[in-house]
DNA sequence: GTAGATGCAAACGCTTTGCCGCTTA
DNA sequence: TAAGCGGCAAAGCGTTTGCATCTAC
């Protein structure tokens, strides 16, 4: 039987995903984790990611074109807003996308899931 | 002066591109392509992809958590949908986000444009 | 004949794995 | 004190680049 551990490193990269404003990239996780743990090493993100994964503390988002982020699970259906000013990625809580699971559109299409992401500037940049 | 030239590699990897029911990755384009061309190298690909994306007669199509495809200019704003089963890709001709250019979003959000994927069974799937 | 294109292999950048010393329980 | 964990460095893997050869024009 395998046992999971608290150590300093694991605590500071699931607090790290928390306390974020949207998903994280690996490096982004890198970066902030390492600001509490210096010399934090870039595989035990890696390996740290993978563990939250399978416990399902964490679940991947992937945006088209970017790398995978991660973020807590239990935010419920949502979609992401990205600023081409900036690039930060934040979560949204609203869904305009039209189209109930078992929709089928013209060529026989069966719908079951859907993924959005909305491009633009936020509020910080536009100013 | 930079020429470019008409060479059987191209000809067959943009014929290829063009043929296609949906976007082609690297790997199809070297694919289906090196039928016709037995000894087509991959950085011959991705060196023509490069040239007819700056010629600007084929595009990119980035979807969630997959490697980056590609498809002729001029098919317009549209969106994908990928069958779960068979995996593969097709183009779709409908918009179903009701968000406009220039909205605001609750969060100060400003929407300048948006990528949609569908996710579900191709027809040939559901049977 | 020459600029541009190709194929091969090496170089790259990011992710994963192996090894071994360290730490948590 | 032992199983799990962390850090380092090497291995993988898809993409890009350098180089010598070939080819379209």
């Amino acid at each position: 039987m395998k046992t999971v551990r608290n150590t300093r490193q694991r605590n500071a990269i699931l607090k790290n995903i928390r306390e974020a404003e949207g998903p994280l990239s690996v490096a982004e996780i890198h970066e902030r984790a390492g600001r509490e743990i210096p010399g934090l090493g870039i595989a035990t993100v890696y390996r740290a990611i993978k563990a939250l994964r399978e416990d399902e503390e964490i679940v991947v988002v992937e945006l088209p074109g970017e790398e995978p982020r991660y973020e807590p699970v239990g935010r419920g259906h949502h979609h992401h807003f990205r600023c081409l000013s900036c690039r930060q990625t934040f979560d949204l809580d609203m869904c305009p996308v039209g189209i109930p699971q078992g929709t089928t559109l013209p060529g026989g299409y069966v719908v079951e899931d859907h993924s959005l992401t909305l491009y633009g500037r936020c509020s910080d940049c536009l100013n």
